[in-house]
DNA sequence: CGTCTGGTTGACACTTTTCAACCTCAGTGG
DNA sequence: CCACTGAGGTTGAAAAGTGTCAACCAGACG
């Protein structure tokens, strides 16, 4: 905020304050432009009649500062002369005050421009990206038209950490894990893989080395395409590129998200994530339970196997889930997703 | 491996077995081409001469599979003649060996083809980006050359989660964390970012949100740049983004060692790798010791402050580091990275 | 000189793992 | 057909590892 009466200042600081907003304040123009460089601020509410530089300069400034060109710009003013405000909004401000001006109006304007800015910064780009998205996927997903459909058995090893990915898997059928292995026994699985996607693609079109194993963990139907080919198909879709940078953006978030479940959260939680994470992907209804063993399970929560049953036996006895000869059928959803830390 | 007498196949069988290698057998060249793409063996032995389909006629049908063409292909023949040998070798086998064969010879043109199709995919391609690597780390380092050097406090906010970024950010000094935060003090930190390191540079790089926070922890110099203007950069220099793809990848694979220390290794151990984290960093010497609060080196391990606090005196007490006023030195870098877990 | 922040230490409680036994079920061979 | 066997799952008891709470201490700061 750029204001040179130190009570009008105070006093607005108090009322933004107030209402969460972290406020820093400068006295002049040339403090203010300053200031903007240096704090890179969300919002510039900001006087006209100023010392030094006036407003309209320090509009100026900052609207040729690619840095600063996109903050929201809201101007503050003693006069409601038409002239003043048009002059302000012709420069290219997002808004105006008029002093003395009440506290709701001065906060719904500032609220509504920094909503706005929001928007205009995310809104239209995600919007595009996601409709190429869709049509990524279907790009993608037909690449696999040219493969080979195969039929792998439990427990096939798709590739192993360290591999170099020689071909490009779109699962139609089963499960398939992407785990890191452990010597005794404690594995621990990243995710799973189930019909529709794609393990180790981001390897396999970044042409890296596999960072973890993928194993099969019932029998899968999956259609293959050699890298190769893969790659020539790419070049005639460069969208595909966004859809796979998506996928992986997304399994990122995911790791991000199970590293705090498992640093700060109880078994309890963490069980119930998995379950919730299985019922997602479409299992653990009745006609389809989830038939992974304990120490798959105890390999998704990093837990011991044995905490795994006895947390599993809690929840049948809570209603949550029920357990037909070893096989879960989540029964109360809701509250499986609203598990307290 | 193709080979239709049946003694031979079986003893054959056995002794790779012994050596621990998975080995499927074929009795005929229909059975073998259509086993090979079943499978994508990793070798291939395959007898010459052989009914319904001889040994050339395999190797002519496989040498046109993509998926199959790159797999090392031994021949196996009775026959010592060179024409036979000269022949095979001509259509793109890879070696051969004469039966009668010994078992150590057997054993070590098997290995050594393994090994060298091993390298062959991996090697080339691996120094190719590597030297890429090399010039766009610099290229990198140039777009930085028309940024603002700026000075931020401790504790300023580089990004927040869900932000989008606007910023491309160079540290030249200081340290910052790469976090995500947690209501009661339960933050855990992804990693630290010092001199020379981009934090969200893919997130930049991609325009996707900030999928966590970085927040400075000491004063750091950083320069500056803002998307737009980085993206231009970008569009000069293509091979950028390949490192970009590098540091992101050694992220990953950082962030999954970290779930599996969280998951399975003791405090004791954790600590001890956070440490050498830092000691890679350059961090722990006499002349720069540790300056983190227990509060950060808890949020490091996903441990409790007090926890810290207390390995830290065990590791102080056994010789292992020294700490001055709260400050860490480490003594025995060697003992720290072999911590048994 | 009080106050405050961050580090250290102790006692205790709680969670989770570990070890061991037992159970069930499916497959196997006599 | 039945006993045997082995793999997974379940349960119990004890032990280990950590977190929590509370008190205390040291240095920094006004």
């Amino acid at each position: 905020m750029i204001e040179d009466n130190l009570d009008v200042r105070e006093n607005l600081e108090e009322i933004l304050q107030l209402s969460g907003y972290d406020v820093q304040g400068a006295k002049d123009g040339k403090e203010g432009v300053n200031m903007a460089k240096q704090w890179q601020p969300d919002l510039i509410l900001c006087d006209i009649m100023l010392p030094v530089l006036d407003g309209f300069g320090i509009l100026q400034i900052l609207s040729k500062d690619p840095f600063l060109q996109n903050i929201p710009f809201i101007f503050l003013t003693a006069k409601t002369e038409l002239g003043d405000i048009r002059k302000g909004m012709n420069l290219g401000a997002d808004d105006y005050i008029t002093k003395p001006f009440q506290k709701d109006e001065l906060l719904s304007v500032v609220e509504m421009r920094l909503r706005k800015s929001e928007n205009s910064a995310s809104g239209p780009k995600q919007e595009s990206q996601l409709k190429n998205l869709k049509r990524s996927h279907e790009l993608l997903t037909k690449v696999f038209d040219k493969g080979d459909l195969r039929s792998y058995p439990e427990d096939y090893d798709f590739f192993s950490k360290g591999d170099r990915p020689r071909n490009v898997f779109l699962i139609q059928s089963g499960i398939a894990k992407g785990y890191r292995p452990h010597p005794v026994g404690r594995d621990f699985i990243f995710g799973l893989f189930t019909s529709g996607t794609f393990p180790g693609l981001w390897e396999a079109y970044h042409q890296v080395e596999y960072t973890n194993n993928c194993t099969t963990l019932t029998q899968c139907e999956t259609l293959i395409v050699p890298l190769n080919v893969f790659a020539e198909e790419l070049k005639k879709e460069a969208d595909i590129g966004l859809y796979i940078k998506e996928i992986h953006h997304r399994q990122k978030l995911a790791l991000e998200e199970k590293i705090i479940a498992v640093a700060y959260h109880s078994v309890r939680k963490r069980v119930a994530l998995v379950l919730k994470e299985l019922h997602d992907l479409g299992l653990g209804s009745s006609e389809s339970s989830i038939e992974l063993g304990r120490v798959e399970l105890a390999a998704m929560c990093g837990s011991a196997k044995e905490t795994i049953t006895r947390t599993l036996s809690d929840f049948k006895d809570e209603g949550l889930i029920d357990i037909k000869s070893g096989r879960i059928v989540i029964l109360d959803a809701h509250a499986i997703s609203n598990m307290p830390d």
